[in-house]
DNA sequence: CGGTATCCTTTCAGATACTG
DNA sequence: CAGTATCTGAAAGGATACCG
């Protein structure tokens, strides 16, 4: 296998699109390309703190691979290539919008009524 | 930190929900409690086919934790456990639909115009 | 600038055996 | 039936150094 992780057989939908966002950075990365339309690998770089490299040209060549992303190359010196989203992209960020606003809720109730976990105490056991 | 991975803090919300969801099998609980109802560990083992006691108990607890899914303990014997939705897991999965659908469709092009990756060849590389 | 190559650490997942 | 505990291997992720 080239660069992915497995590419099917998919039980359902959801496991074929998970699949394909799946990775620590390629929803960032989509969000990235969406909001600014084309980038420069040191922009996303730059645009994703954290992010390796390494990491950052994975997912990128696994998104090129699975259609989502476009690499273009201008053969010149310094080198210079840009990313974007294909159509294929645009639409999964479309699909990706409502999950996004599920987590925005989500967000905002997890700083308002939950505790950190380990001070919570005996709901269960 | 108990049995998550991290939960949080969040660069946005589809990062929010990601975390959320990410897990080989929690896409697919979500799927089965959600056209069953209410599904017992028995149950659910079957409905996932491969997967381990460990990951299923691993994930329902998560999942759990995440106030996406209700756990009720019959004081009995035989034991008897029942999963269901919370309604935070149902409105997750609702947000989860259209990304259903683009994976639903992503299944039809690759089956279409996309050969099983290793029989392939060059198409880079 | 835009990458590769290499090494290393952390996390995830599966198998197996045992318990209330 | 519904778990828990432990061990092992595989995969994901990260740091660093170097290349066209």
């Amino acid at each position: 296998m080239a660069t992915s992780g497995r590419r099917g057989p998919y039980i359902c939908g959801i496991d074929a699109a998970m699949d394909v966002v799946s990775g620590k950075w390629k929803s960032l990365i989509l969000w990235e390309l969406h909001h600014h339309g084309i980038r420069r690998f040191a922009e996303l770089r730059r645009g994703l703190p954290g992010v390796s490299e390494k990491m950052l040209i994975q997912h990128l060549r696994e998104m090129e691979e699975d259609g989502l992303v476009h690499r273009e190359v201008y053969r010149e010196v310094p080198p210079k290539v840009e990313y974007s989203l294909t159509e294929h992209g645009v639409s999964l960020n479309a699909a990706l919008a409502p999950l996004g606003e599920w987590g925005t809720d989500r967000i905002r109730r997890i700083g308002a009524d939950r505790v950190p976990v380990d001070a919570a105490g005996p709901a269960r056991r």
